[in-house]
DNA sequence: ATGGGGGCCTGCCGGC
DNA sequence: TGCCGGCAGGCCCCCA
């Protein structure tokens, strides 16, 4: 579910009522998600302060006062929402505890974040924060899509020589880090090449001109709030709303949006997920 | 090494 | 109304 924007929309969600705050208690419901939690998680939380709240690509990081750093992944149908905060932001009250409401953060201001996730394909890890670069889960990712390593060159670099469709290719978070099945759609949409196209086989000027794709895809759909389908929440509860603004995603058998085009959105598979695109324009 | 497919879970939606 | 199949934003793991 969530992508690179989604999680940065919760985290934007979130850092005013976590950072500089201390989490009072953990309550952790369950022993796991799609691992076991660490070791006491619920004690090594509580009495911690937030000193700062960070994302690496659809990666929630807290640093928290006492040298470690907590590790968030909503999966595909978490969601971390904030209610009860004093600062009024958040007309919600403390809501009755839902089915699958595996995490609640206690905060000390008296916020409560609550992390939801029916699905469980979620995670939740501690670390030392200066070891959390090398992290099983962190350390084989590619660059921040926003960031200033990843450039035309780094991309062309990445693509050279490979066999494997464009679309999977955008999908390896070792190449980028943050993307997924909704905004590969709607990039090679904009790009006009076909996700069938394999990663090597697409001249460098082309590749290239994905990478300022990427980044305009992804800040206006940060702008928006993030996408929502039928799980995303922001953290306060609210919907995203960039999915009105989809070219291709979940637009199967209506008009292509391209000026002049006249074709028909089309939905195939790719390595078990769906690939939307228009067949007349995207080459 | 690289690419493809299965599996993890629950919920929802459409068709019959 | 009820059941069933298909599908879902992620990602690890195994196999060829």
């Amino acid at each position: 579910m969530p992508e690179l924007p989604e999680v940065e929309t919760v985290r934007r969600g979130l850092a005013p009522v976590m950072e500089g705050h201390m989490i009072m208690r953990a309550d952790v419901n369950r022993p796991d998600l799609r691992w076991p939690f660490p070791t006491d998680m619920a004690a090594r939380l509580s009495g911690q302060r937030v000193e700062r709240l960070r994302r690496r690509s659809k990666y929630i990081l807290a640093d928290l006062s006492g040298g470690e750093t907590l590790l968030i992944h909503l999966g595909m149908s978490g969601r971390m929402t904030v209610s009860g905060d004093p600062l009024g932001r958040f007309v919600r009250d403390h809501p009755a505890m839902q089915k699958h409401d595996h995490v609640v953060l206690h905060i000390e201001n008296g916020a409560r974040i609550t992390f939801n996730d029916p699905r469980r394909f979620g995670a939740m890890d501690l670390m030392a924060t200066e070891a959390a670069p090398s992290h099983r889960l962190l350390a084989g990712l590619g660059p921040e899509p926003l960031g200033n390593a990843f450039n035309e060159d780094h991309l062309v670099a990445a693509l050279r020589g490979r066999m494997t469709p464009v679309k999977s290719a955008l999908l390896d978070q070792r190449i980028v880090a943050g993307l997924g099945n909704i905004y590969v759609c709607e990039v090679l949409f904009r790009a006009g090449i076909s996700p069938r196209r394999k990663a090597g086989r697409i001249a460098a000027p082309r590749v290239a001109a994905m990478v300022p794709l990427i980044r305009q895809v992804l800040g206006e759909a940060i702008e928006a709030g993030g996408s929502s389908l039928r799980d995303f929440r922001q953290a306060d509860g609210e919907l995203g709303y960039f999915q009105h603004a989809f070219d291709v995603y979940g637009r199967e058998g209506l008009p292509c949006r391209r000026d002049g085009c006249g074709g028909t959105i089309a939905r195939l598979v790719q390595a078990g997920r769906s690939s939307f695109h228009c067949p007349r324009c995207q080459r």
